[in-house]
DNA sequence: ACCTGAACACCGTTCAAGT
DNA sequence: ACCTGAACACCGTTCAAGT
């Protein structure tokens, strides 16, 4: 009587890295308990000894994915360390179309994610930010910390992120000029990104845009922190002091 | 024999309505055809003659709340006008609390999402703003243009935008104090955020913290418009006279 | 300690049929 | 033209059982 034993016996990374990469592969909306185990040559049960559901999965892959962020550089201003961790960020996220989704929909804060946190905060404080404005700074910065932003004009994605299908350019120029005739505006901003005729919807979103709100964010942080901002209760306009010549 | 036919005949609008006070009630997770035509007292494949699918019936769920959504203000500077646009969406999404999550999801772009992002191009172009620097302003705007951004302190919301569950107050003092032990920068942000020793996790993303991120952004754009801002290609920082004295 | 098999209560969606 | 009923191919997760 033959007995194959499993290559590898299961354990909770395993899963994790499995689920990334099937994730990675097919998408997020695809990746299902079922699917998984069949990936890793289980019984879809075998799974709930090493996750506890699927929400539990879901939070180990952010795990996984968070720590792929590079640590922060060791020397250096506020600024740019900061700026060269959200871009870390960035590139991961470009590396894990899903991974957005996924981070937006976490409501624990597992103590990876918390860490992440921590030391971003930290960043802030070593520049000699108050805790006061550091907290709003914080929020300001938002998803951004994630490196990434709401995409408005891209190509739609598969669902999931998974890869977009292939779209002959011919089409998506005709439908560029549709769009442009019913919405004038919106048609003027996509000829302003598209660097030649064919790449309506292309240009959006890359580094480029990224960085521009990123620096317009940062330059807002330095400046607030220069002039000693602080947050007055009850001011509708909290930092009035911009609106100043 | 009786026949007892339905009060209202079913068209599309009535499923939509339907679909959003369901979403409000039992949160976006539990929303399902099944669930949706239970409450319009039919049967699930019912709903097929007025929408293709579920996908079409998000896309609808959209255009119900982004509807809900004030006209602009005919009178005032760009920068009121998108300033109290942003405001309105802010506060339907706050009645919708599901519709963050949808919006974000959405790949098609319908019609009546279109019309919003040609509005609020509008406003900036009437404001003078160049298309270019137009095209830049709202990616950094992004997901801030309907009204919200990632929420990063938040008590968790229960799942798909239900309302949360009750947590005794102790409990989440306690649970704070365990956090800072461990996180003391995010320990730091919180009690800076709590105005009485209770609240630990309130007062975050709030209004305050809403329009300090959109005016510094605000503010932003007028200082890029004033200085006569365009976009230089190759050029790794593209405002770097922000940086200057 | 870890994996399995069968089952339960759900999904979205099809198809052919009713009125 | 609109609604129904039964069915299909999926889900996540339980429980009791195997080794």
């Amino acid at each position: 009587m033959v007995m194959t034993t499993p290559r590898v016996r299961l354990n909770r990374d395993r899963v994790l890295q499995a689920a990334v990469g099937v994730a990675d592969q097919i998408g997020i909306d695809a990746l299902s308990m079922r699917r998984l185990a069949e990936e890793l040559g289980v019984v879809p049960m075998a799974l709930y000894k090493h996750v506890a559901n699927k929400e539990q999965l879901l939070d180990g892959m952010v795990e996984v994915i968070v720590a792929e962020i590079d640590p922060p550089a060791q020397h250096g201003d506020w600024k740019s360390t900061v700026r060269q961790r959200v871009l870390s960020a960035r590139r991961v996220l470009l590396r894990h179309p899903w991974a957005r989704q996924v981070l937006e929909s976490r409501t624990d804060h597992t103590p990876t994610v918390l860490a992440y946190l921590e030391s971003t905060i930290g960043m802030f404080l070593a520049g000699g930010f108050s805790v006061d404005l550091t907290h709003h700074v914080m929020h300001a910065l938002g998803s951004r910390m994630w490196g990434f932003t709401q995409e408005l004009f891209d190509q739609p994605a598969g669902p999931g992120g998974a890869a977009p299908a292939e779209v002959p350019p011919e089409t998506i120029a005709a439908q560029g000029r549709l769009l442009a005739e019913r919405y004038p505006n919106i048609g003027q901003i996509s000829a302003a990104a598209a660097h030649d005729d064919t790449a309506v919807a292309r240009g959006c979103d890359d580094r480029f845009e990224f960085e521009f709100a990123l620096d317009l964010l940062l330059d807002g942080f330095e400046r607030l922190h220069q002039s000693g901002w602080s947050s007055a209760p009850g001011s509708e306009h909290p930092h009035a002091e911009l609106l100043a010549p």
